[in-house]
DNA sequence: GTCTATATCTCGATAGAC
DNA sequence: GTCTATCGAGATATAGAC
Protein backbone atom coordinates (compact mmCIF):
# COMPACT_ATOMS: atom_id res chain seq x y z
CA UNK A 1 0.00 0.00 0.00
CA UNK A 2 1.48 3.55 -1.00
CA UNK A 3 1.71 6.23 1.55
CA UNK A 4 -0.86 8.44 -0.87
CA UNK A 5 -3.10 5.85 -1.51
CA UNK A 6 -3.72 4.38 2.17
CA UNK A 7 -6.66 4.41 4.28
CA UNK A 8 -6.65 7.88 5.73
CA UNK A 9 -8.29 7.62 9.44
CA UNK A 10 -11.37 9.90 10.68
CA UNK A 11 -8.69 12.27 12.49
CA UNK A 12 -5.70 12.18 10.16
CA UNK A 13 -5.34 14.97 7.24
CA UNK A 14 -6.06 15.30 4.29
CA UNK A 15 -9.54 16.59 2.26
CA UNK A 16 -11.51 13.38 3.51
CA UNK A 17 -10.76 14.52 7.35
CA UNK A 18 -11.70 17.68 6.82
CA UNK A 19 -15.12 16.79 5.63
CA UNK A 20 -15.62 14.42 8.03
CA UNK A 21 -15.03 17.34 10.60
CA UNK A 22 -17.20 19.20 8.86
CA UNK A 23 -19.54 16.61 9.49
CA UNK A 24 -19.40 15.39 12.77
CA UNK A 25 -20.08 19.54 13.83
CA UNK A 26 -23.17 19.46 12.21
CA UNK A 27 -24.33 16.47 13.20
CA UNK A 28 -23.88 17.06 16.47
CA UNK A 29 -24.88 20.66 16.72
CA UNK A 30 -28.42 19.50 14.48
CA UNK A 31 -28.46 16.23 14.29
CA UNK A 32 -28.44 13.47 11.96
CA UNK A 33 -31.70 13.79 10.00
CA UNK A 34 -31.71 17.76 10.20
CA UNK A 35 -28.53 18.28 8.53
CA UNK A 36 -28.43 18.05 4.71
CA UNK A 37 -25.47 17.12 2.73
CA UNK A 38 -26.23 20.40 0.82
CA UNK A 39 -25.69 21.71 4.29
CA UNK A 40 -22.16 19.88 4.53
CA UNK A 41 -21.15 20.74 1.39
CA UNK A 42 -22.01 24.43 1.99
CA UNK A 43 -20.01 24.27 5.13
CA UNK A 44 -16.61 23.09 3.15
CA UNK A 45 -17.30 25.65 0.06
CA UNK A 46 -18.56 23.37 -2.19
CA UNK A 47 -21.84 21.64 -4.09
CA UNK A 48 -23.50 18.88 -2.80
CA UNK A 49 -23.22 16.70 -5.65
CA UNK A 50 -18.73 17.05 -5.21
CA UNK A 51 -19.35 15.34 -1.79
CA UNK A 52 -20.32 11.84 -3.36
CA UNK A 53 -16.50 11.69 -4.89
CA UNK A 54 -15.33 11.31 -1.38
CA UNK A 55 -18.42 9.31 0.09
CA UNK A 56 -21.12 6.75 -0.73
CA UNK A 57 -23.67 8.56 1.25
CA UNK A 58 -24.61 10.60 4.30
CA UNK A 59 -25.10 7.43 5.99
CA UNK A 60 -21.43 6.36 5.43
CA UNK A 61 -20.48 9.67 6.72
CA UNK A 62 -21.82 9.04 10.18
CA UNK A 63 -20.78 5.18 9.87
CA UNK A 64 -16.89 6.61 9.46
CA UNK A 65 -17.13 9.17 12.20
CA UNK A 66 -18.83 6.50 14.76
CA UNK A 67 -16.39 3.44 13.53
CA UNK A 68 -13.25 5.80 14.23
CA UNK A 69 -14.46 7.08 17.03
CA UNK A 70 -15.75 3.81 18.87
CA UNK A 71 -12.44 1.92 18.08
CA UNK A 72 -10.50 4.92 19.81
CA UNK A 73 -12.47 4.99 22.76
CA UNK A 74 -12.74 1.18 23.26
CA UNK A 75 -8.86 1.12 22.74
CA UNK A 76 -8.80 3.03 25.70
CA UNK A 77 -10.82 0.91 27.87
CA UNK A 78 -9.01 -1.86 26.92
CA UNK A 79 -5.87 -0.25 27.91
CA UNK A 80 -7.15 0.63 31.52
CA UNK A 81 -8.60 -2.96 31.90
CA UNK A 82 -5.54 -4.20 31.53
CA UNK A 83 -3.89 -2.44 33.86
CA UNK A 84 -5.32 -4.39 36.40
CA UNK A 85 -5.81 -1.83 38.77
CA UNK A 86 -8.68 -2.82 41.21
CA UNK A 87 -12.08 -1.62 41.30
CA UNK A 88 -12.07 1.28 42.83
CA UNK A 89 -8.94 2.89 40.35
CA UNK A 90 -10.12 1.14 37.50
CA UNK A 91 -13.65 3.02 37.58
CA UNK A 92 -11.70 6.07 38.49
CA UNK A 93 -9.59 5.43 35.47
CA UNK A 94 -12.76 4.60 32.94
CA UNK A 95 -14.78 7.74 34.12
CA UNK A 96 -11.53 9.98 33.82
CA UNK A 97 -10.53 8.30 30.34
CA UNK A 98 -14.71 9.15 29.40
CA UNK A 99 -14.31 12.73 30.63
CA UNK A 100 -11.38 13.02 28.65
CA UNK A 101 -13.15 11.68 25.61
CA UNK A 102 -15.90 14.33 25.78
CA UNK A 103 -12.90 16.43 25.84
CA UNK A 104 -11.29 15.43 22.78
CA UNK A 105 -14.26 14.38 20.44
CA UNK A 106 -17.12 15.97 21.94
CA UNK A 107 -19.01 15.90 18.78
CA UNK A 108 -18.67 12.18 18.31
CA UNK A 109 -19.99 11.48 21.40
CA UNK A 110 -22.55 13.55 21.09
CA UNK A 111 -23.38 11.60 18.10
CA UNK A 112 -23.10 8.38 19.64
CA UNK A 113 -25.67 9.81 22.85
CA UNK A 114 -28.14 11.47 20.27
CA UNK A 115 -28.39 9.73 17.07
CA UNK A 116 -26.85 5.97 18.26
CA UNK A 117 -30.73 4.59 19.00
CA UNK A 118 -31.94 5.66 15.57
CA UNK A 119 -28.80 4.52 13.50
CA UNK A 120 -28.37 1.26 15.87
CA UNK A 121 -31.34 -0.20 13.70
CA UNK A 122 -29.64 -0.11 10.27
CA UNK A 123 -27.81 -3.06 9.77
CA UNK A 124 -24.92 -1.14 9.28
CA UNK A 125 -24.28 0.21 12.17
CA UNK A 126 -24.66 -3.22 14.36
CA UNK A 127 -21.36 -2.56 15.49
CA UNK A 128 -23.01 -0.14 17.74
CA UNK A 129 -25.05 -2.25 19.81
CA UNK A 130 -22.33 -4.53 20.24
CA UNK A 131 -20.25 -1.41 21.88
CA UNK A 132 -23.16 -0.72 24.12
CA UNK A 133 -22.94 -4.56 25.59
CA UNK A 134 -19.23 -4.52 25.65
CA UNK A 135 -19.66 -1.28 27.65
CA UNK A 136 -22.33 -2.96 29.98
CA UNK A 137 -20.18 -5.95 31.20
CA UNK A 138 -17.13 -4.04 31.63
CA UNK A 139 -18.57 -1.77 34.08
CA UNK A 140 -20.64 -3.99 35.75
CA UNK A 141 -17.41 -6.18 36.09
CA UNK A 142 -15.96 -3.45 37.66
CA UNK A 143 -19.48 -2.77 40.28
CA UNK A 144 -19.33 -6.43 41.11
CA UNK A 145 -15.74 -6.79 41.80
CA UNK A 146 -16.15 -3.96 43.92
CA UNK A 147 -18.92 -5.28 46.24
CA UNK A 148 -17.35 -8.39 46.37
CA UNK A 149 -13.93 -7.12 47.90
CA UNK A 150 -15.50 -4.92 49.74
CA UNK A 151 -14.94 -1.47 47.70
CA UNK A 152 -18.40 -0.60 47.12
CA UNK A 153 -21.25 -1.00 49.15
CA UNK A 154 -22.72 -4.71 49.08
CA UNK A 155 -26.57 -3.26 49.03
CA UNK A 156 -25.82 -2.04 45.57
CA UNK A 157 -28.29 -2.45 42.91
CA UNK A 158 -25.66 -2.91 40.18
CA UNK A 159 -27.43 -2.59 37.25
CA UNK A 160 -29.24 0.46 38.11
CA UNK A 161 -25.72 1.94 39.50
CA UNK A 162 -24.14 1.24 36.34
CA UNK A 163 -27.03 2.87 34.33
CA UNK A 164 -26.82 6.12 36.39
CA UNK A 165 -23.43 6.52 35.99
CA UNK A 166 -23.53 5.82 32.20
CA UNK A 167 -25.82 8.35 31.47
CA UNK A 168 -24.05 11.16 33.72
CA UNK A 169 -20.53 10.80 32.12
CA UNK A 170 -21.82 10.57 28.88
CA UNK A 171 -25.05 13.41 29.08
CA UNK A 172 -22.04 15.96 30.49
CA UNK A 173 -21.46 16.33 26.63
CA UNK A 174 -24.97 18.15 26.42
CA UNK A 175 -23.09 21.47 28.40
CA UNK A 176 -19.38 20.50 28.76
CA UNK A 177 -17.51 22.66 27.31
CA UNK A 178 -13.93 22.26 25.98
CA UNK A 179 -12.73 25.54 25.81
CA UNK A 180 -14.04 26.47 29.50
CA UNK A 181 -12.56 26.77 32.36
CA UNK A 182 -13.50 23.56 33.57
CA UNK A 183 -10.83 20.44 32.39
CA UNK A 184 -12.50 17.80 31.41
CA UNK A 185 -10.01 16.23 34.78
CA UNK A 186 -11.82 19.02 36.86
CA UNK A 187 -15.62 17.59 35.82
CA UNK A 188 -13.99 13.87 36.32
CA UNK A 189 -12.66 14.54 39.81
CA UNK A 190 -15.52 16.52 40.96
CA UNK A 191 -17.85 13.80 39.64
CA UNK A 192 -15.97 11.17 40.95
CA UNK A 193 -16.05 12.89 44.53
CA UNK A 194 -19.93 12.74 44.26
CA UNK A 195 -20.51 8.97 43.05
CA UNK A 196 -17.69 8.02 45.49
CA UNK A 197 -19.38 8.81 48.42
CA UNK A 198 -22.05 7.47 47.68
CA UNK A 199 -20.74 4.19 46.37
CA UNK A 200 -17.77 3.64 48.77
CA UNK A 201 -17.87 0.86 51.66
CA UNK A 202 -19.45 2.52 54.48
CA UNK A 203 -22.83 4.00 55.16
CA UNK A 204 -23.97 7.52 55.88
CA UNK A 205 -24.85 7.41 59.70
CA UNK A 206 -27.39 9.80 59.62
CA UNK A 207 -30.55 9.09 59.88
CA UNK A 208 -33.15 9.26 56.80
CA UNK A 209 -35.23 12.13 57.26
CA UNK A 210 -38.75 10.82 57.88
CA UNK A 211 -42.16 12.47 58.11
CA UNK A 212 -43.21 13.72 61.34
CA UNK A 213 -46.36 12.29 62.21
CA UNK B 1 -68.23 28.93 27.87
CA UNK B 2 -70.33 25.82 27.42
CA UNK B 3 -69.45 22.28 28.32
CA UNK B 4 -69.36 20.80 25.06
CA UNK B 5 -66.42 24.12 23.49
CA UNK B 6 -64.43 24.40 26.53
CA UNK B 7 -60.68 23.47 25.88
CA UNK B 8 -59.45 19.67 26.21
CA UNK B 9 -56.32 19.71 28.00
CA UNK B 10 -53.86 17.54 26.78
CA UNK B 11 -54.88 14.32 28.91
CA UNK B 12 -58.16 14.78 28.79
CA UNK B 13 -60.97 12.57 27.15
CA UNK B 14 -62.12 12.90 23.65
CA UNK B 15 -60.88 12.93 20.11
CA UNK B 16 -58.19 15.64 20.11
CA UNK B 17 -56.70 14.19 23.11
CA UNK B 18 -56.79 10.97 21.86
CA UNK B 19 -54.24 11.89 18.68
CA UNK B 20 -52.33 14.36 21.18
CA UNK B 21 -51.61 10.63 23.21
CA UNK B 22 -50.62 9.15 19.65
CA UNK B 23 -48.73 11.96 18.57
CA UNK B 24 -46.80 11.78 21.95
CA UNK B 25 -45.76 8.03 21.73
CA UNK B 26 -44.21 8.36 18.29
CA UNK B 27 -42.32 11.57 18.18
CA UNK B 28 -41.15 10.11 21.85
CA UNK B 29 -39.93 6.78 20.51
CA UNK B 30 -38.98 8.16 16.82
CA UNK B 31 -38.10 12.03 17.41
CA UNK B 32 -40.33 14.79 16.52
CA UNK B 33 -38.13 14.87 12.56
CA UNK B 34 -38.25 12.10 11.74
CA UNK B 35 -42.19 10.93 12.56
CA UNK B 36 -44.48 11.97 9.73
CA UNK B 37 -48.26 13.45 10.12
CA UNK B 38 -48.56 10.34 7.57
CA UNK B 39 -47.78 8.27 10.68
CA UNK B 40 -50.01 9.93 13.27
CA UNK B 41 -52.83 9.73 10.78
CA UNK B 42 -51.88 5.83 10.18
CA UNK B 43 -51.55 5.63 14.06
CA UNK B 44 -54.99 7.02 14.38
CA UNK B 45 -56.44 4.82 11.55
CA UNK B 46 -57.36 7.83 9.41
CA UNK B 47 -55.44 9.84 6.46
CA UNK B 48 -52.76 12.42 6.74
CA UNK B 49 -55.26 15.52 5.18
CA UNK B 50 -57.82 14.94 7.95
CA UNK B 51 -54.83 15.42 10.94
CA UNK B 52 -55.26 19.22 9.84
CA UNK B 53 -59.50 19.56 11.05
CA UNK B 54 -57.66 19.17 14.59
CA UNK B 55 -54.46 20.93 13.99
CA UNK B 56 -52.76 23.65 12.56
CA UNK B 57 -49.61 21.91 11.97
CA UNK B 58 -47.19 19.23 13.25
CA UNK B 59 -45.56 21.41 15.50
CA UNK B 60 -48.85 22.48 17.05
CA UNK B 61 -49.29 19.13 18.51
CA UNK B 62 -45.41 19.51 19.44
CA UNK B 63 -46.25 22.45 21.05
CA UNK B 64 -49.52 21.37 22.89
CA UNK B 65 -47.99 18.39 24.08
CA UNK B 66 -44.88 19.95 26.03
CA UNK B 67 -46.76 23.37 27.43
CA UNK B 68 -49.62 20.70 28.61
CA UNK B 69 -46.84 18.35 30.65
CA UNK B 70 -44.19 21.45 31.87
CA UNK B 71 -47.72 23.55 33.00
CA UNK B 72 -48.38 20.41 35.51
CA UNK B 73 -44.49 19.21 36.19
CA UNK B 74 -43.98 23.07 37.61
CA UNK B 75 -47.02 23.13 39.50
CA UNK B 76 -46.32 19.96 41.38
CA UNK B 77 -42.70 21.41 41.60
CA UNK B 78 -44.77 24.47 42.90
CA UNK B 79 -46.41 22.99 45.35
CA UNK B 80 -43.08 21.36 46.78
CA UNK B 81 -41.35 24.47 47.31
CA UNK B 82 -44.61 25.69 48.85
CA UNK B 83 -44.51 23.33 51.26
CA UNK B 84 -41.36 24.69 53.38
CA UNK B 85 -39.61 21.31 53.92
CA UNK B 86 -35.59 22.62 53.83
CA UNK B 87 -33.01 21.67 51.88
CA UNK B 88 -32.71 17.92 52.28
CA UNK B 89 -36.58 16.83 52.08
CA UNK B 90 -37.10 19.36 49.52
CA UNK B 91 -34.43 17.82 47.38
CA UNK B 92 -35.74 14.39 48.16
CA UNK B 93 -39.28 15.14 46.95
CA UNK B 94 -38.39 17.18 43.79
CA UNK B 95 -36.34 14.12 42.71
CA UNK B 96 -39.95 11.79 43.64
CA UNK B 97 -42.03 13.99 41.50
CA UNK B 98 -39.24 14.09 38.73
CA UNK B 99 -39.12 10.43 38.74
CA UNK B 100 -42.98 10.42 39.03
CA UNK B 101 -42.98 12.37 36.14
CA UNK B 102 -41.34 10.16 34.08
CA UNK B 103 -43.31 7.38 35.59
CA UNK B 104 -46.79 8.99 34.14
CA UNK B 105 -45.14 11.22 31.25
CA UNK B 106 -42.80 9.21 29.65
CA UNK B 107 -43.25 10.19 26.45
CA UNK B 108 -43.86 13.60 27.22
CA UNK B 109 -40.66 13.81 29.00
CA UNK B 110 -39.04 12.09 26.07
CA UNK B 111 -39.71 14.90 23.73
CA UNK B 112 -38.60 17.18 26.69
CA UNK B 113 -35.18 16.01 26.86
CA UNK B 114 -34.42 15.18 22.78
CA UNK B 115 -36.41 17.54 21.10
CA UNK B 116 -36.55 20.90 23.22
CA UNK B 117 -32.67 21.93 22.05
CA UNK B 118 -34.56 22.08 18.49
CA UNK B 119 -37.83 23.07 19.08
CA UNK B 120 -36.52 25.99 21.80
CA UNK B 121 -35.11 27.50 18.85
CA UNK B 122 -38.35 28.27 17.38
CA UNK B 123 -40.57 31.68 18.73
CA UNK B 124 -43.46 29.31 19.59
CA UNK B 125 -41.29 27.32 21.74
CA UNK B 126 -39.77 30.20 23.71
CA UNK B 127 -41.11 28.82 27.23
CA UNK B 128 -39.27 26.12 27.16
CA UNK B 129 -36.39 28.36 27.85
CA UNK B 130 -38.07 29.86 30.21
CA UNK B 131 -38.78 26.93 31.98
CA UNK B 132 -35.09 25.50 31.90
CA UNK B 133 -34.43 28.65 33.97
CA UNK B 134 -36.84 27.84 36.48
CA UNK B 135 -35.63 24.87 36.70
CA UNK B 136 -32.17 25.54 37.29
CA UNK B 137 -32.90 28.17 39.71
CA UNK B 138 -35.33 25.54 42.22
CA UNK B 139 -32.30 23.69 42.46
CA UNK B 140 -30.01 25.98 42.78
CA UNK B 141 -31.65 27.40 45.43
CA UNK B 142 -32.20 24.15 47.17
CA UNK B 143 -28.46 23.42 46.72
CA UNK B 144 -27.06 26.46 48.04
CA UNK B 145 -29.64 26.75 51.31
CA UNK B 146 -28.83 22.85 52.21
CA UNK B 147 -24.92 24.52 52.13
CA UNK B 148 -25.82 27.12 53.74
CA UNK B 149 -27.58 25.41 56.75
CA UNK B 150 -25.20 22.61 56.91
CA UNK B 151 -27.14 20.19 55.66
CA UNK B 152 -25.37 19.78 52.34
CA UNK B 153 -21.17 19.72 51.88
CA UNK B 154 -19.58 23.02 52.35
CA UNK B 155 -16.97 21.99 49.61
CA UNK B 156 -19.89 21.64 46.75
CA UNK B 157 -19.95 23.28 43.35
CA UNK B 158 -23.22 23.91 43.26
CA UNK B 159 -23.46 24.47 39.79
CA UNK B 160 -21.86 21.37 38.59
CA UNK B 161 -24.02 19.25 41.44
CA UNK B 162 -26.95 20.92 39.63
CA UNK B 163 -26.26 19.60 36.24
CA UNK B 164 -25.47 16.50 37.83
CA UNK B 165 -28.96 15.87 39.18
CA UNK B 166 -31.11 17.36 36.58
CA UNK B 167 -29.38 14.98 33.60
CA UNK B 168 -29.11 12.08 35.96
CA UNK B 169 -32.54 12.30 36.74
CA UNK B 170 -34.04 13.36 33.23
CA UNK B 171 -32.22 10.89 31.34
CA UNK B 172 -33.33 7.45 33.11
CA UNK B 173 -36.21 7.89 30.73
CA UNK B 174 -34.51 6.60 28.53
CA UNK B 175 -34.13 3.43 30.40
CA UNK B 176 -37.38 3.67 32.52
CA UNK B 177 -39.94 1.18 32.59
CA UNK B 178 -43.44 2.54 33.23
CA UNK B 179 -44.53 -1.14 33.28
CA UNK B 180 -41.67 -2.99 34.99
CA UNK B 181 -40.56 -4.22 38.44
CA UNK B 182 -39.04 -1.08 39.80
CA UNK B 183 -41.60 1.81 40.61
CA UNK B 184 -40.41 5.28 40.27
CA UNK B 185 -40.16 5.27 43.64
CA UNK B 186 -37.58 2.27 43.75
CA UNK B 187 -35.50 4.14 41.49
CA UNK B 188 -35.86 7.28 43.52
CA UNK B 189 -35.14 5.58 46.80
CA UNK B 190 -31.59 4.23 45.24
CA UNK B 191 -31.01 7.17 43.47
CA UNK B 192 -31.02 9.21 46.63
CA UNK B 193 -29.26 7.23 48.38
CA UNK B 194 -26.01 7.47 45.86
CA UNK B 195 -26.83 11.05 45.32
CA UNK B 196 -27.45 11.76 49.10
CA UNK B 197 -24.23 9.53 50.49
CA UNK B 198 -21.94 11.72 48.49
CA UNK B 199 -23.96 15.13 49.31
CA UNK B 200 -24.68 15.05 52.57
CA UNK B 201 -22.37 16.91 55.60
CA UNK B 202 -19.99 14.39 56.22
CA UNK B 203 -16.97 13.24 54.40
CA UNK B 204 -15.58 9.99 53.85
CA UNK B 205 -13.22 8.92 56.17
CA UNK B 206 -10.93 6.77 53.40
CA UNK B 207 -7.86 8.02 51.56
CA UNK B 208 -8.46 8.80 48.63
CA UNK B 209 -6.64 5.98 46.23
CA UNK B 210 -3.06 7.48 44.98
CA UNK B 211 -1.04 5.68 42.42
CA UNK B 212 2.07 4.76 44.27
CA UNK B 213 5.50 6.09 42.99
C1' DG C 1 -64.88 14.33 10.84
C1' DT C 2 -62.87 12.00 7.13
C1' DC C 3 -61.41 11.27 2.33
C1' DT C 4 -59.76 12.52 -2.40
C1' DA C 5 -56.56 14.81 -4.85
C1' DT C 6 -52.89 17.61 -5.27
C1' DA C 7 -49.81 21.83 -4.81
C1' DT C 8 -45.32 22.94 -3.27
C1' DC C 9 -41.11 22.10 -1.37
C1' DT C 10 -36.85 19.87 -0.07
C1' DC C 11 -34.25 15.94 0.34
C1' DG C 12 -30.58 12.28 -1.09
C1' DA C 13 -28.44 10.79 -4.88
C1' DT C 14 -26.80 10.37 -9.94
C1' DA C 15 -24.60 11.37 -14.67
C1' DG C 16 -21.61 13.68 -17.27
C1' DA C 17 -19.03 18.08 -18.47
C1' DC C 18 -14.99 20.50 -17.14
C1' DG D 1 -12.15 17.37 -7.36
C1' DT D 2 -15.85 20.32 -8.38
C1' DC D 3 -19.92 21.98 -10.92
C1' DT D 4 -24.22 21.73 -13.75
C1' DA D 5 -28.48 19.88 -14.01
C1' DT D 6 -31.84 16.96 -12.66
C1' DC D 7 -34.49 12.66 -11.16
C1' DG D 8 -37.53 10.46 -8.01
C1' DA D 9 -39.14 10.00 -3.45
C1' DG D 10 -41.42 11.67 0.32
C1' DA D 11 -42.48 15.57 3.27
C1' DT D 12 -46.10 19.31 5.05
C1' DA D 13 -50.05 21.40 4.08
C1' DT D 14 -54.39 22.85 1.46
C1' DA D 15 -59.14 22.82 -0.92
C1' DG D 16 -63.29 20.98 -1.57
C1' DA D 17 -66.38 16.77 -1.90
C1' DC D 18 -68.96 13.74 1.05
Amino acid sequence: MSTRERQVPATGSGRRAELLALAARLFAERGFVVTTVRDIAEAAGILSGSLYHHFDSKESMADEILRGFLDELFGTYADIVKADLGPRRTLEAVVVASFESIHRRPHEVAIYQNEAKHLSQLDRFAYIAERNVEFRDLWKTILAEGVAEGAFRADLDVELVYRFVRDTVWVAVRWYNPDGALSADDVAEQYLGILLDGIATRRRPMKKARPTH
